[in-house]
DNA sequence: ATCCCGAGGG
DNA sequence: CCCTCTGGAT
């Protein structure tokens, strides 16, 4: 079906933001990050490892990583054989190992130690993507640099007709044309959550969806194909 | 077998 | 746009 793009979904598409918003605030009244962190080097660390694995996991080796390696400076002279064993588990374990070094050193030559607080810096790092970023820095910084968007974003926002792209960062774009500035890292957090909980792409949770009034593909099983 | 709160590279 | 990098849970 070859339905024009900004018909049917968008008119509205702010007032549904909006109780969309009120109605996930409702549900995860927390809008937390559930990556453990206590800082923004820890929250760095911890997003890069939480590559294609899940967060559970992430946080059983971060404690024991940030415990020998509690610093950029440390971490910066880390072996990587030592880096690896420790996030063996987590898959992906020499490139994971590679990027957090490389970005510990890259802290530690280019930003005096401390983790950059705008989103270029924090890009160039090695193994920081948009989506890294985009959550150190509104999480750990405060900063409503972007609204994060990863593959639940990408997939609830799309369904649900608040955008059509697939490409990411025209996504956060259209987003960010509609959900408040001070609640970007909030929602994003909440969509995140929700994605992971309720709207699992292979196997959603309909029954329990306090999106359902205005989700377009109630009961229609599987998102994906 | 398939999926996980991605990034980098072709 | 596609592919690869990886291990553990289900």
């Amino acid at each position: 079906m070859s339905v024009d793009p900004d018909q049917e979904l968008i008119p509205d598409r702010k007032k549904r933001v909006r109780r969309i918003i009120t109605q996930l605030k409702k549900r995860y009244p927390e809008a937390e990050c559930a990556l453990f962190h206590d800082g923004p080097f820890q929250l760095l660390v911890a997003t890069i490892l939480s590559a294609q694995c899940t967060d559970e996991r992430v946080n059983m080796v971060t404690p024991i990583l940030f415990a020998k390696y509690p610093t950029a400076e440390k971490l910066a002279v880390a072996t990587q054989k030592d880096v690896e064993e420790i996030v063996h588990s987590l898959g992906f374990f020499r490139a994971k190992a590679a990027n957090l070094r490389g970005m510990a050193q890259a802290v530690v030559a280019e930003h005096d130690g401390e983790i950059p607080q705008d989103l270029a810096a924090l890009v160039a790092l090695p193994g920081v993507g948009r989506k890294t970023a985009n959550v150190v820095l509104g999480t750990a910084f405060g900063i409503p640099s972007g609204v994060v968007v990863d593959t639940h974003v990408k997939r609830i926002c799309n369904l649900l007709g608040l955008t059509r792209s697939k490409n990411p960062e025209i996504i956060e774009r259209e987003l960010q044309e509609i959900v408040p500035r001070k609640e970007w890292i909030e929602w994003s957090h909440r969509l995140i959550h929700h994605g992971r909980q309720i709207c699992i792409a292979r196997r959603p949770q309909c029954p329990e969806c306090p999106l359902l009034k205005n989700c377009p593909r109630v009961g229609l099983g599987p998102l994906n194909k």
